[in-house]
DNA sequence: ATACATATGTTATACTATCACATGTCAAGA
DNA sequence: TCTTGACATGTGATAGTATAACATATGTAT
């Protein structure tokens, strides 16, 4: 990739980044226990990594920082984690910019829609329901069940929108 | 990838995959002359190969296909073709897959949706003008602009459900 | 304590994609 | 015709992403 993510924030409007990830993380230790599934350290650590930086990061990129903080340094450590959490819908991942983001609302039904920025690689998560079911009605034609969809879509954000103009 | 795209067909219902093959390849021919673009040796041989396929196939399946038809056998050589012909609408990027796949409908205005089968990884195109208006919609409300959008749906196909069953 | 499932760590390697640079091709205009 | 410039193709090298395979630990329940 020739990009950096950059400075690319998960949603286009201002909000304080260490209250939401808080929040986020002790809703998640809650959701996950409830499931009979735990949320080890390396996990821990790679959620709250991708909640701190609040955009989406390439796994590599995570990577570096478990390390940095005693964690194994090998691939296998990151992917591992990163699986687990998408699995069980608390990471997004960004198939277009090959990397993943902390999902912002764990635990409520959302059908994210991923709106990617062309010029500043900002990534915003929007509401899909409508998505989803548009999904859902044009796979049932054909006799298709959907379990999970990707819908990322790639143009201009409001801020670069208003610099091209 | 552990899974090879196997038999993976590019919809779910047979047909003649000569007949379509050939009549999408003049099509194609009269949509790049009124560009102004020229359909190349390579470009056009990468478009058969993955027309004949009729599935989605990765970028060094192609590439292998190309160098035993003489054509160069370094990356660039497919990976320029496939953007060519991915930037003209005429091939499809499937990102859950890594994969490329012909585009059945090039010209007429389509938002593709794709349909990929987890068990067989089948891979079908449905018409998603629903879908794209919903995206365009969700973005409009955070003033982002949509250019184009990548919508793929994991599930089960028709006969895998059946097994399933 | 044992046995089992789960989780972590490691080395090695496979797969996907791009860079940088040389060569070739073709059409427009001097 | 010759030159020029844009586009296209070819190459070797390398960057970036992800998984396989196997060893070791850790936890829980018998």
């Amino acid at each position: 990739m020739t990009k950096a993510p950059g400075q690319a924030a998960l949603a286009f409007s201002r909000h304080d980044h260490d209250d939401c990830a808080e929040e986020v993380l002790s809703r998640v230790e809650r959701l996950l226990d409830g499931r009979g599934l735990r949320l080890t350290p390396v996990r821990r650590r790679t959620l709250e990594i991708l909640l701190e930086a609040h955009r989406a990061m390439g796994a590599y990129e995570v990577l570096e920082r478990l390390a940095a903080d005693g964690f194994g340094k090998q691939p296998p450590v990151v992917y591992r984690a990163l699986d687990f959490l998408v699995d069980q819908g608390l990471v997004h991942r960004i198939r277009r910019l090959n990397a993943f983001a902390a999902c912002m609302h764990p635990g409520e039904a959302h059908h994210p829609v991923f709106l990617i920025c062309r010029v500043c690689d900002a990534v915003a998560e929007a509401p899909g329901a409508r998505v989803r079911t548009a999904v859902e009605a044009a796979a049932a034609e054909v006799g298709f069940a959907v379990e999970r969809a990707t819908v990322e879509a790639q143009g201009l954000c409001p801020a670069c929108r208003e610099v091209a103009a």
